[in-house]
RNA sequence: GCGCCCAUAGCUCAGCUGGAUAGAGCGUCAGACUACGAAUCUGCAGGCCGGGUGUUCGAAUCACCCUGGGCGCACCA
């Protein structure tokens, strides 16, 4: 909050108190204060009708001339910062002395830079935030893109707030599915194998395409997959069991592992297989996937002999063995993808280190009584729900419910979390409603668990703080090769043309892309000279500097691609669905990353300029000198004066628009609040000249706009998109 | 059938913890590059905020009903 609207809340707590002869909160007062709709209102008003609670009556206009008699006096107290009170309607407004206020933002953007606006919480929240979780063996589609970069960016919203946040990505790395796959691979014969050196995780993809449709006719084919996944379970269940220090029946030492690995190891599973086992036996649940790699050309090898023996006809093992490998090349296809779009996790986990708890978790829950058997299925009784969840299979297998009881339970044990975020889409809303009553359930009738008081414990502390953050469903994405549109077709569709226009633009201004001042750095005079000669001599470029050029623009038209495609899910609120549309996605005008993108980068380039052609501009030294109290930046009279103060004005909201969305984990407070910015700022571009006047005039401009990008990029940076320094 | 979500300009969406005259972008049309980058900007036109009832001094916003659409509803995840 900035020390104008401070002072104002204030003002008006002590007029009330005074009047009133009461005590106001300071989050009361707070409220009272409100940004009229029109900035010819003025720029903070009070709204009368709040007025009644505190023992003012009337009608709202009447109540509002009266508070503003009773202001009126006391007014002088703050008529530093504000200039003018007025009443209209039921409103008191109060304007701002914009000299001021624009001198003191400014000051605030300049010394803070890009962390301008970052919050301070005196407790800081511990939170998880579990987004992403694609399928393995798959290719990662368009449909977890929206739970990646809402996931990811409520992380980076949420730290920007002063929370903690651990960012898991948990692996659909189990179910019968798996079974399926499994059985294609057995099954079908003279396969070409060659695909899958290219390009394993579409090669899978295409078995299991193939198998699914065959499965619509011929029964046996599920049922093989439900025997094979039960095969896989067991059998990962027991290897995990035999031979270690943790026993399946002891979910208690599990716990303690997890609270033991808060220090910051991940959970990881064992090793599976004897192979694996000699490298990663010093810690039993450190699984490095990389070791896998051994595995991998072992079984290539094995499958260019067509030797599919080791795998379909050896028992369990070689179904374990096949699962590892088709988890650990997906992971690594996934790590690729989320490196090209900047996105980062703390934490891989997988359903099947839960998965192997699962019988140990429902058995509990049956010895109490707080889970039943019907139909041969374990299930729980919600209150006010009409059907019962299930939580366990006939067959005695896991399900996706009981895994994610298991995965909060353990996720509490390690990291002793405020909220847990599950960033995933609205149609698994009952799944999320049953496991939030599932703990709801365990924490009122914990007394009955007797056996085991770690699960106990950490099972209640489960109850009121997990989250399901849900999103709405693409509609109407053509489907280009099954039924799944593959992120990378997509992302390469809107390099495309981020290709195509930047051929159109004209030579001087593509470059090497360095900043005028790094993290609001300022250049050092060899630098500047470089700058300038990039800038003037385009047609002279040796065959060095077309490289450069060539890997710019490959590096450039990616990152506006990568920019527009995850606007594109981030500017919507959450819950709507979103009507899919190429033109809309590929069109890089208006409301869109690029438009963002192209705004940081135009800012960029005039710093530059201004920086090489006025002399003693330099940043470092204006944010030494800089002092709002005695040197007013800017003249009223100046014709650019308004529109610079609505520019600042936006500017001093952003720490609004962060914890805005960070409350309703919302990212799109952000998008909006972002293009609000940008396009004032385009506006004032367009309409006022900075070149060509002299270093005074410039002096709080350049500051201006400085602030200006600052904050859009910090904005940018929360919202997942590429920030450019010349595109 | 039951449950959850959505409905605002031709299209895509803001605005929704009740408050001042419902705002943008795209598209259409009319303009602005010898100019700090036109991926930009200026302007025109475009609305029973799906329909109804209620609560309230006040409803796009809250409640209920209806219509239309999306999603889910026992051994998939």
């Amino acid at each position: 909050m900035d020390i104008f609207k401070e002072s104002l809340v204030l003002f008006i707590r002590h007029i009330i108190e005074k009047n009133k002869k009461i005590e106001l909160s300071a989050e009361e007062s707070q409220k009272l204060v409100k940004r009229p709709p029109d900035d010819s209102f003025g720029d903070y008003s009070v709204a009368s009708y709040y007025m009644t609670k505190y023992g003012f009556k009337g009608k709202p206009e009447q109540i509002a001339e009266e508070i503003y008699g009773i202001m009126l006096p006391d007014f002088n107290s703050i008529n530093g910062l504000f200039d003018k009170i007025e009443t209209k309607g039921a409103y008191v407004n109060f304007f701002v002395n914009k000299e001021k206020f624009i001198a003191a933002v400014v000051k605030d953007v300049i010394s803070f830079g890009n962390d301008y606006g970052r919050g301070k919480q005196e407790k800081p929240l511990k939170v998880l935030i579990d987004f992403s979780s694609p399928n393995i063996a798959k290719p990662f589609g368009v449909g977890h893109l929206r739970s990646t970069v809402i996931g990811m960016s409520l992380s980076k919203i949420y730290e920007f707030c002063g929370h903690n946040v651990v960012k898991i990505n948990y692996l659909g790395d189990f179910g019968t599915q798996f079974g399926k796959l499994v059985a294609a691979f057995c099954r079908y014969s003279g396969i070409d194998f060659s695909g899958f050196e290219k390009d394993p995780i579409k090669f899978l993809y295409g078995l299991y395409v193939k198998i699914h449709k065959e499965a619509e006719e011929n029964k046996s084919i599920e049922e093989d997959a439900r025997n094979n996944f039960k095969e896989l379970e067991e059998a990962l269940t027991s290897e995990y069991a035999g031979g270690m220090e943790y026993k399946l029946s002891s979910i208690e030492n599990r716990i303690n592992k997890a609270e033991d690995n808060s220090a910051g190891l991940p959970l990881r599973l064992p090793p599976l297989h004897k192979s694996a086992t000699a490298s990663a036996s010093a810690h039993p649940f450190a699984f490095d996937f990389e070791t896998g790699a051994g595995d991998i050309c072992a079984f290539q090898a094995d499958i260019a002999q067509g030797n599919k023996f080791r795998f379909c006809n050896s028992g369990s093992e070689g179904k374990v063995l096949l699962w590892k490998i088709f988890r650990t090349i997906s992971k690594k296809e996934f790590e690729r993808i989320y490196n090209m779009m900047g996105i980062e996790f703390d934490s891989y986990e997988g359903e099947a280190e839960s998965a192997v708890f699962s019988k140990e978790i429902v058995k509990i829950l049956l010895e109490s009584g707080i889970a039943e058997i019907s139909e041969g299925a374990v299930v729980i009784k919600i209150k006010g729900a009409k059907l019962p969840a299930l939580i366990a299979k006939s067959d005695g297998t896991s399900l996706y419910l009981s895994r994610d009881i298991a995965t909060a339970i353990f996720r509490m044990a390690k990291y002793n979390f405020d909220k847990a975020i599950y960033v995933v889409g609205s149609e698994q809303s009952l799944h999320f409603t049953q496991l939030s009553g599932i703990f709801e359930i365990l924490k009122d009738n914990s007394f009955k668990i007797k056996k085991s008081p770690k699960f106990k414990t950490y099972a209640s502390l489960v109850a009121g703080k997990l989250v399901h953050v849900k999103f709405g469903r693409i509609i109407g994405m053509s489907t280009r090769r099954g039924n799944l549109v593959f992120l990378e077709d997509y992302i390469e569709e809107a390099r495309l043309k981020a290709e195509e226009k930047l051929g159109e633009r004209p030579e001087e201004t593509a470059g090497d892309g360095k900043a005028p001042t790094g993290e609001m750095r300022e250049k050092d005079e060899a630098e500047i000279e470089e700058e300038a000669e990039n800038l003037t001599d385009g047609a002279a470029q040796s065959a060095e500097a077309g490289l450069k050029q060539k890997a710019w623009k490959d590096d450039t038209s990616l990152k506006v691609g990568i920019g527009a495609v995850i606007f594109n899910d981030l500017k919507t609120r959450r819950v709507t669905d979103v009507n899919f549309n190429w033109d809309n996605v590929l069109s890089f005008d208006g409301q869109t990353g690029p438009y963002l993108q192209y705004t940081v980068s135009r800012i960029n380039s005039l710093m530059l300029k201004l920086i090489s052609k006025i002399e003693n501009l330099n940043l470092e030294n204006l944010k030494n000198k800089f002092d709002c109290e005695t040197g007013i930046l800017l003249d009223k009279k100046d014709a650019d004066f308004d529109d610079i103060f609505l520019i600042i004005k936006q500017i001093s909201r952003f720490k609004e628009a962060a914890g805005e969305a960070a409350e309703q984990n919302e990212p799109s407070a952000i998008s909006s609040y972002a293009l609000e910015l940008a396009s004032l700022f385009n506006r004032y571009y367009q309409n006022y000249r900075l070149i060509g006047n002299d270093y005074n005039y410039i002096k709080p401009r350049f500051l201006m706009i400085s602030a200006v990008r600052a904050v859009l990029t910090r904005a940018l940076n929360l919202l997942c998109v590429p920030v450019l320094e010349k595109m």
